[in-house]
RNA sequence: GCCCUCGUGGUGAAAUUGGUAGACACAAAGGACUUAAAAUCCUUGCCAUUUAUGGAGUGCCAGUUCGAGUCUGGCCGAGGGCACCA
């Protein structure tokens, strides 16, 4: 018996420094075979990685290994999310430059990479913080801006008061900062925009070609695109204010008739009017503080200002209803009016009560008659049309909405309108670490663009941190400009993050290229990205942004042919862990407590017991994190990628657990004492005339399985494969095997498990005498069908037993087989059948009548 | 409130087009080996007197079907997304 050990150690360095060497997966256009593209999102250099990131790029990696084994030219790229404003706070902590303590970052995270094993081009590296790649992103930003997709305007923002930055819509989460988690603000700021609504259309039609997009995803994304057909009314208004008219956006102009007030928002324009009035500032003031918290909205009540206005029914002139400002109607959306339908909008129904207005029942449900009327709640359901003069009968919604249109239309009352949710994406960050905008400012304060003679706009070294503020505000020797003998001041806002990675695929296809982001000829052969992996918390903010960004780059540019980034998109779960917490509820680390007797106690101090919580993502708050470098030390790369990928799904959230971990380590040792055992057998040179069937069919269909399993991303299903394999091979191993056909199935085998555990397969290959793995296993059709199969025998639908017979048997001779058969005769003597339903090679079913 | 997804042993989970439910693993219990422990190996989902046999069984209730984890309707529960969007 051979006891070597499996030396992880050794094995892992030796491969990872041969791949290194031998470049083997350095990518390069080859016309004459398909291409595979496939990318994970890339890190944010934070300063270790973490197993999320330990799951992220192991999936990815099972796939580009298996496709490069298929014969694909596989383009597996690897970068850093590098500007953001993570940096920026630990320098100032620090007392260090961004860009060093980043670049350390990135060191070390590379190394960690590269212990995982990952079949990554490091050839293509890039960084977004590096000059190299954001001299093109301001090339595009000007490309942008002379196509009309980028504008400067004063608008209302979201303010984050700790990072002192303005956010984007999509970022703010919870009315609180995705970053900071502080509430966030309204101010009123001049800022750059990227015209991404222009797109709504079609980033909302985009999203039925994704067929390898999760659904997920596609409906979140069509939510926040948000579209709703209706039309724009305009209502003629009475009072002393010098209005004669405010326009509404609705999606139920039908409901005309059960109109009761209108609503205008404390932004719209005619709040100019009410600019002294005090009782309205005040009420103002109200709206805003009852804001976007969560509670905020979910007590809800809607308040309104009543001015003397009165609005006038389009088609009902006769009625006049009165004009409130009201805290629920939003400026950003529709012209900032809504007109009120109290018995069929229950928002509209709880301010009418409040303010004891008309409810009008206009529609009833199909089951009412006509004296039906809306009393505790909003009827919005379909139904009849009741109670609206000319549109009375009509259905509702689909015939009376189209219908009343038609109508508002002929009477140039209305028109019909088409509204999106979707608003422009704010690009302004009011941070150091980022991609300088490239514009400048006369005295006048009128913009103008950097010429691209003076690109790239380098972002300054040496800048005050501490700067309350905006630090590159405070930088004046960089701030003041000449451009053709004429004074400037630089733009000091910088890029939001987001623009630099929505381009960076694109980047990987070309990255050295200098005088643009990419080379056409590069592109062309290696986009779109074939297989995009990446956290599901990305389904709108990145994924929307680089969808819009495609478009943009495509839009007026006839040489540019793509129009979706990501062909397939796969989101992969989270890694979670127990929580812990000590006595004093303080949160506690895994590594600081042991399992003693029965429960967990501290380390450190025996007396403190441990309360363990739920299990839920790792998070450094929560100190329930496992270090992916630990682990790779104790257990090696391939027992890590074997771990995370064998227990749970890898769309699902996994739990990560220890004992799990040790029994893949374990299973990797046994795996290589039974390589040896195999090894022996096939140098023994043993040759016997029977042909080892049960061996040949076993391998041809765990290629098949394995093949299939990878297609699907099964994976946590292909490592039950790699298990199972052992189990058939460690009791073959004991029986008569011909060396030759041992040694020609079992390299099979190892190419197939070579995906998951890369080292480890190699090392298998070579102990063989093998070079390199260089091509992935297809069936043999013969093989993959047992000539026996199971029948399941089964009487009036309930399985009785199972006959292993040959295949393809007819239902007659089954039959005979089983009135002969000693434990089916009892159920069939003496019975009459009535029916017999036999499916071919799987099932029999006879129904009798007991 | 609206939208989406998911409910299978003690646990994580498998299961072609509807056709053997629980593959593979973790945990626990029992056993083997050992002076002992560790390591290793074997057995075990539930109920019924059993390694044979029978029964119930995929959140609950109906339905379609010869046959439902899978399809349809209703209910209950969990997770995720959106949030005054007119």
């Amino acid at each position: 018996m051979n006891s070597e050990r499996y030396n992880f150690k050794t094995v892992e360095k030796k491969w990872q420094e041969k791949w290194q060497k031998s470049k083997i997966f350095a990518s390069k256009i080859d016309k004459s075979k398909e291409k595979f593209y496939c990318l994970e999102m890339f890190p944010y250099p934070s300063g270790k990685i973490h197993m999320g990131h330990v799951r992220n790029y192991t999936i990815g990696d099972v796939l580009s290994r298996y496709k490069a084994l298929k014969g694909f030219n596989v383009l597996h790229p690897m970068g850093w999310d590098a500007f953001g404003m993570p940096a920026e706070n630990a320098a100032r902590e620090n007392k260090l430059d961004p860009k060093e303590w980043t670049n350390k970052n990135i060191s070390t995270m590379k190394d960690q990479l590269k212990k995982l094993g990952l079949s990554i081009d490091w050839d293509r590296e890039i960084s977004t913080c590096s000059e190299d790649y954001y001299k093109h992103q301001q090339l595009f930003f000007l490309e942008l801006y002379d196509k009309g997709l980028v504008y400067r305007k004063e608008n209302y923002v979201n303010w984050d008061p700790v990072d002192e930055t303005v956010l984007a819509n999509e970022q703010v989460i919870d009315g609180k900062g995705w970053r900071s988690g502080a509430v966030v603000e309204r101010k009123k700021l001049n800022q750059w925009f990227f015209n991404i609504s222009k797109f709504s259309q079609e980033l909302l039609d985009g999203l039925d070609d994704l067929k390898n997009w999760p659904n997920k995803v596609k409906v979140m994304q069509k939510n926040w695109i948000g579209k709703s057909f209706g039309c724009e009314i305009a209502f003629k208004t009475e009072g002393d204010l010098p209005v004669k008219e405010i326009k509404c956006f609705t999606t139920r102009p039908d409901t005309l008739f059960g109109f009761s007030f209108l609503a205008l928002s404390v932004d719209h324009e005619i709040s100019k009017y009410f600019a002294k009035d005090k009782k309205f500032q005040e009420f103002k003031k109200e709206c805003s503080k009852t804001g976007t918290t969560e509670e905020a909205i979910a007590i809800g009540e809607k308040i309104g200002f009543k001015t003397n206005m009165m609005a006038i029914n389009p088609i009902n002139p006769s009625q006049k209803v009165p004009v409130f400002f009201a805290n629920f109607v939003l400026m950003d959306y529709g012209f900032g009016a809504v007109f009120g339908c109290p018995a069929h909008d229950q928002r509209d129904f709880d301010f009418a009560k409040k303010y004891s207005l008309d409810i009008k029942t206009v529609v009833k449900p199909d089951n009412e008659g006509d004296e039906y009327e809306v009393k505790d709640e909003a009827y919005s359901g379909p139904g009849i049309l009741i109670n609206s003069g000319f549109l009375n009968n009509l259905k509702a919604p689909e015939e009376s909405i189209i219908k009343t249109i038609d109508i508002l239309e002929e009477r140039n009352i209305g028109k019909k309108q088409i509204n999106f949710r979707l608003k422009d994406w704010g690009v302004s960050r009011q941070r150091y670490w980022g991609c300088p905008i490239p514009m400048a400012y006369d005295e006048n304060g009128n913009v103008t663009k950097i010429p691209k003679k003076d690109l790239p706009v380098k972002l300054p070294e040496n800048v005050d941190l501490n700067f309350k503020g905006n630090p590159l505000d405070a930088k004046n020797d960089w701030k003041n400009i000449n451009i053709d003998g004429k004074k400037y001041l630089r733009e000091t806002d910088t890029l939001d993050t987001f623009v630099c990675s929505s381009w960076y695929y694109l980047r990987f296809c070309s990255p050295t290229n200098q005088n643009y982001g990419f080379k056409k000829e590069d592109i062309d052969y290696w986009m779109p990205v074939d297989q995009y992996i990446g956290g599901v918390e990305h389904a709108i903010l990145h994924l929307l942004y680089s969808r819009f960004f495609m478009k943009a780059l495509g839009y007026k540019n006839d040489s540019f042919k793509f129009n979706e980034p990501f062909e397939g998109l796969f989101t992969q779960g989270m890694v979670c862990h127990e929580t812990y917490k000590d006595e004093n509820n303080n949160w506690v680390s895994p590594d600081e407590i042991e399992f003693v007797g029965n429960e967990f106690k501290k380390k450190n101090n025996p007396s403190q017991k441990i309360k363990v919580g739920p299990s839920e993502s790792m998070s450094k708050s929560k100190k329930n994190v496992i270090d992916p470098e630990n682990i790779i030390n104790n257990y090696g790369a391939d027992s890590v990628r074997l771990f995370i990928l064998s227990d749970s799904p890898p769309e699902k959230d996994v739990q990560w657990s220890e004992q799990g971990m040790v029994a893949s380590y374990k299973f990797l040792q046994k795996l290589w004492a039974l390589h040896k055992k195999i090894k022996d057998k096939i140098n023994n040179n043993i040759k016997i005339s029977k042909q080892n069937l049960s061996l040949e069919k076993f391998t041809n269909q765990m290629i098949n399985k394995i093949t299939g399993n990878l297609e699907n991303f099964n994976y946590n299903v292909i490592i039950a494969n790699i298990y199972e394999t052992y189990n058939f091979l460690n009791k073959e191993i004991e029986s008569n095997l011909d060396s030759e056909t041992l040694k020609k199935n079992y390299k099979n085998i190892v190419i197939l498990f070579s995906p998951a555990i890369p080292h480890f397969a190699s090392e298998c290959l070579n102990d063989l005498g093998y070079e390199e793995i260089v091509k992935w296993p297809i069936p043999d059709k013969k093989l993959l069908q047992e000539e026996k199969v199971d029948y399941v025998v089964q009487i009036n639908g309930k399985k009785r037993l199972i006959l292993n017979e040959s295949r393809d048997m007819d239902q007659e001779s089954l039959l005979k087989i089983i009135k002969s058969n000693k434990l089916s005769e009892k159920y069939v003597k003496d019975k009459s059948i009535d029916k017999i339903i036999f499916v071919k090679n799987r099932l029999i079913n006879l129904l009798i009548n007991e």
